[in-house]
RNA sequence: GCAGACGUGGUGAAAUUGGUAGACACGCCAGACUUAGGAUCUGGUGCCUUGCGGUGUGAGAGUUCGAGUCUCUCCGUCUGCACCA
């Protein structure tokens, strides 16, 4: 494209004539004007400069689902795009990347419907978004645009899945899962909320299943540690801490006996618990009914019956019914008792579901006098309530904070420090239990009985057991399936593929069976940052190159909601692959925020169902993008929920419009005046740190501010406008490139240097000083900058205000910070 | 219960981190103008008071010449996790 082009050869005042015949802000020739021009010059186009300094900016995709675009997703893609614009206008190489998180289960919950093959209307979704996206005008670098569900990009995943496998962190385990009876879906814990599907809000039930796990506990401990150097907003590590809930205490063996204290051979019951140092006060031990001891030993039951419509009954219970109620209910496992190591004394052991199978061992030592939730049970049940630390009342409720240790033998008198390590030392001298660390976070469970997903590349042969297939065979890609439907046993649609499952096996050559589960929708994103590094590269994921120039992330903007999902899962697996050599950096975000939501106008969260949605595209047709852009940016706080307000949209609309007619007042021979010039650098300023700081709602005000100096202004300078121009770019692109152009500048808004504010100009030559009497605000001066502290204080006593109310009275001391305040105080 | 965030006009919010509270914008009031446009422009707008002035950042106390900001106590709101031993 030549270089006028986007300025029609014709001169500044030529320009300026034309436009007189298009007095309104006409946005919408504008923006389509330049979207096309920035998208024929490839304007966001990156490639690796080892001469320039790389700027890694990345938003999260978005899952392309059939109701487009929604107001939150620009929220946060605006304001990462004005940081990139203003990265790059500022010289440095930036990587702004876009693309689509495309396996999930609505496109095929549509299939079901509807037949469509999920690959149609993914399809079809992603080219709304990407126009929808690309009318809005971000500056992302189309050419690296994938989809999680290309095979050329899924390959890799699968690939990954493999190395999981290989290394011993992918392995299949039967175990208890959420099950979503509607869905029919198993879930992973973090898609668990409040013992409901995340997705359709039916109740989760357990069901025990082989399914694909991934260890991500075996990272647990870093996944903590590492966060300590990095850039993360507060809410997001706290989060994070949280999920992963380490907690450190010890696992002790309580030998099971007969009535009589006769140990059971081979039956130790292993407690984990944060206070081995209350160990005296333990008087009964509780099982979760799951507990496998509990189906082993029940030939010595007494009450039989009894302990198995318990154990039944906790099994029909949803998650939800066993949280909500927390009334104590249990049954004694009458003909076994166990043998408190530390006293010898013999306890008796019950079954409750306030004991969770998936957490520690499955049981605990109950220490009534120290935990409420033991107190209760005791109390119901009438067992002894043994106080082994001082403190509180234990006749009304149990005693949770610490005091010093008494009925405890060897521990008596310690504190807690001291007591937990002697009671330690103790259990390990005599073999009965050592220091354990424990988590809240789980395995993460990766099968999902479901069409749309990465197939997982492993086949299963009676001979080897599960084999991976050789990498040559990937991408393993979907089959055609004759229906979606998965099925109440829980199996994929896969399943129904027909010749597809029958395979060989990669190790003995003997028959063998394709997996029929999928990979979640969490696997494809896990990654998808390193791919944008090298997106068309088919030898590997990305290569060395390219992630040692571009990894890590510089600044990740993402939602909430994904703290505990998508942003534990892609820091795990990006440790995982550093692991085995295969990224260089360890973490792979160094800075992670996260925007508020926006809620609609009543405060209320924009649904469907309540037919509060705001659909981008009425905006962009009504006032344009940039208005949108501006607004969404001067909302409010950038971490705070906003309320969405038709009103404060229509206030920036005119602020936009106002910018535009400035122009007549633009004249290429006038020359600034200081106070101009002080006006803008002062905004040059204020805009470049806001940005920074992610302050976007008072970065706009500063542009506004400044437009408000102008209005006394006959004539602006070409040289004032073009500047501010500039510094509206990351926020208005459209309209800065349209008057850039109209300044007769044939460069790109987009590609011009950042502007630099000259501080001597940034700053006021004359400052406002507050006078206070006693603290109290009595009136100002205005004195030159960095004025000596007498004359200030002369000038402060000149003020007749001060002159009457001083008179007669008693100057005790006179404070003045320079440029700042004068406080005189007297009585 | 645990963790995090927060509480400022009629509304969304600012406040250079201890120094003129309410920037910027919405709304409202008054006026100007018009080629009637989603108009635009000018001025005003925390509360009480005719004025002088007083008062004011959830409540109360403290530190300070000076507190929206720091400390303590209490009240309230939002978010995440939650029978996690």
């Amino acid at each position: 494209m030549s270089e006028n082009t986007h300025y029609n050869g014709m001169n500044f005042d030529d320009w300026k004539k034309e436009w007189k015949l298009e007095d309104r802000y006409n946005f919408r020739t504008i923006e389509s004007k330049w979207q096309k021009i920035w998208d024929d010059e490839k304007a966001y186009k990156v490639d690796i400069d080892k001469s320039k300094e790389k700027f890694y900016a990345l938003v999260e995709f978005p899952y392309p689902s059939g109701a487009g675009l929604h107001v939150g997703h620009p929220r946060s893609y605006t304001a990462l795009d004005v940081i990139a614009r203003k990265k790059r206008m500022q010289g440095l190489n930036v990587l702004y990347p876009m693309g689509f998180d495309a396996f999930g289960l609505p496109a095929e919950n549509y299939a079901i419907k509807t037949g469509v093959h999920p690959a149609v209307s993914t399809k079809a979704n992603i080219e709304t978004f990407t126009k929808q996206l690309k009318s809005l005008g971000f500056s992302f670098d189309w050419d690296r645009c994938f989809s999680t569900c290309d095979p050329a990009y899924y390959k890799w995943t699968q690939w990954m899945f493999i190395k999981l496998f290989e290394k011993g962190l992918a392995y299949k385990d039967k175990i208890a899962i959420n099950w979503c009876p509607s869905c029919k879906v198993g879930l992973a814990n973090e898609e668990v909320v409040n013992g409901c599907c995340e997705r359709c809000g039916a109740q989760v039930v357990r069901r025990d299943k082989e399914q694909w796990m991934v260890a991500i506990t075996k990272y647990a401990d870093r996944l903590i540690d590492d966060l300590e150097g990095l850039d993360f907003i507060d809410r997001v590590k706290s989060s994070e801490i949280n999920w992963i809930g380490r907690s450190e205490g010890a696992e002790l063996d309580f030998d099971l006996c007969s009535n009589a204290g006769k140990p059971l051979d081979n039956k130790k019951l292993k407690v984990f618990t944060t206070r081995p140092d209350t160990a005296f006060g333990v008087t009964y031990m509780v099982m979760a009914p799951e507990h496998k001891f509990v189906q082993e030993l029940m030939p010595l039951f007494e009450n039989k019956a009894e302990i198995q419509a318990y154990v039944d009954e906790t099994a029909k219970k949803s998650e939800l019914q066993r949280t909500a109620d927390d009334s104590k209910t249990g049954v004694e496992l009458k003909g076994i008792k166990a043998k408190n190591p530390f006293n010898n004394k013999l306890i008796p052991v019950f079954i409750s579901d306030y004991v969770l199978t998936g957490y520690g061992t499955g049981a605990i030592m109950a220490v009534p006098a120290h935990d409420q939730r033991d107190y209760d049970f005791a109390k119901k049940f009438n067992l002894p309530i043994i106080q082994v630390l001082e403190g509180g009342d234990i006749s009304e409720q149990a005693w949770e904070e610490d005091g010093a240790h008494i009925n405890s033998d060897f521990l008596n008198g310690m504190n807690k420090e001291d007591g937990m390590k002697a009671a330690i030392d103790f259990a390990t001298k005599h073999g009965f239990g050592n220091a354990k660390v424990n988590y809240k976070l789980r395995d993460w469970v990766f099968s999902r009985q479901r069409y749309w997903g990465e197939p997982i590349p492993m086949v299963y042969c009676e001979h080897c057991g599960w084999q991976p297939i050789p990498e040559s065979e990937l991408p393993l890609t979907l089959p055609e399936v004759p229906d979606y439907h998965p099925n109440d046993e829980g199996e994929s649609p896969l399943s129904k593929a027909g010749a597809w499952l029958k395979t060989t096996c990669p190790k003995c050559g003997g028959e063998a069976r394709r997996e029929t589960d999928t990979m979640p929708n969490w696997a494809g994103s896990s990654w998808y940052f390193l791919r944008y590094c090298d997106p068309h590269n088919d030898k590997e994921f990305a290569s060395k190159e390219a992630l040692e120039y571009w990894m890590p992330v510089d600044w990740y903007n993402g939602g909430m909601e994904h703290t505990t999902l998508h942003l534990l899962y892609s820091r795990f697996w990006n440790k995982f692959l550093f692991d085995c050599g295969l990224v260089p950096f360890s973490e792979p975000y160094k800075k992670r925020t996260s925007h508020g939501m926006i809620l609609a106008s009543n405060g209320e969260k924009m649904s469907k169902s309540r037919g509060n949605v705001i659909n981008p595209d009425d905006i962009v047709s009504s006032y344009g993008a940039d208005t949108f852009r501006l607004y969404e940016m001067f909302i409010g706080p950038f971490d705070q929920v906003a309320m969405w307000s038709e009103e404060s949209l229509m206030g920036v609309y005119r602020f936009v419009n106002k910018v535009y007619g400035l122009f007549k007042k633009v004249d290429a021979s006038a020359q600034p005046s200081e106070k101009e010039l002080r006006a803008l650098h002062k905004c040059i300023k204020e805009v470049t740190e806001r940005i920074d700081q992610m302050k976007f709602n008072t970065a706009v005000s500063s542009l506004m501010s400044f437009v408000n100096s102008l209005s006394e202004s006959e004539k602006i300078s070409a040289e004032v406008y073009g500047t501010f121009v500039l510094l509206m770019c990351p926020f208005t692109p459209h309209l800065a490139e349209e008057m850039w152009a109209r300044l007769g500048h044939s460069d790109l808004a987009v590609k011009a240097p950042w502007p630099v504010f000259d501080p001597k100009l940034a700053e006021d030559d004359v400052v406002t000083i507050a006078v206070q009497l006693n603290g109290k605000m009595r009136g100002t001066i205005e004195m030159p900058k960095d004025a000596a502290k007498n004359e200030v204080e002369k000038a402060a006593f000149a003020l007749e205000n001060i002159k009457r109310q001083t008179e007669g009275k008693d100057i005790r001391k006179v404070i003045v910070v320079p440029n700042k305040i004068v406080n005189i105080v007297a009585a």
